[in-house]
DNA sequence: ACGCTGACTGGGT
DNA sequence: CACCCAGCCAGCG
């Protein structure tokens, strides 16, 4: 069985809005994990115990594609944001700061 | 138990 | 924006 923590980043990851992207720093404050590496290394996990994760939707604080390598191709990650409107360039995505959503936009 | 690694980050230069 | 550095913590050999 997983670590409980898993779960709770898949949960947020999967209310992350089509079209917006959201940062490892951001899920890890909201669940208080303390640590940043470890969303990451969940967002691994989903790859084989969750495929309903949009884990493309997480970057990294410069909204770089950092974990495009773990898909089953390069490009996949970049492909599937493009599909929703989200202009990637250079495995960057433009305009982050307007993409950008947050978890405590929950609350609005 | 120990050291290295990593889908990370914030602060300083 | 880029580079360097320290803090972070689970997994693995």
């Amino acid at each position: 069985m997983a670590a409980p923590y898993i779960a709770d980043v898949h949960d947020v990851t999967r209310l992350i809005p089509p079209g917006r992207v959201t940062t490892y720093g951001a899920i890890a404050d909201y669940l208080t994990l303390g640590s940043a590496r470890m969303v990451g290394w969940a967002l691994f996990q989903c790859l084989t115990v969750a495929d309903d994760v949009p884990a493309h939707r997480v970057v990294n604080r410069r909204g770089e594609l950092s974990g495009r390598n773990h898909f089953a191709t390069p490009t996949l990650m970049q492909e599937r944001l493009e599909a929703e409107g989200v202009a990637v360039v250079d495995a960057t995505v433009r305009d982050f700061a307007t993409v950008f959503w947050s978890p405590t936009e929950l609350f609005d």
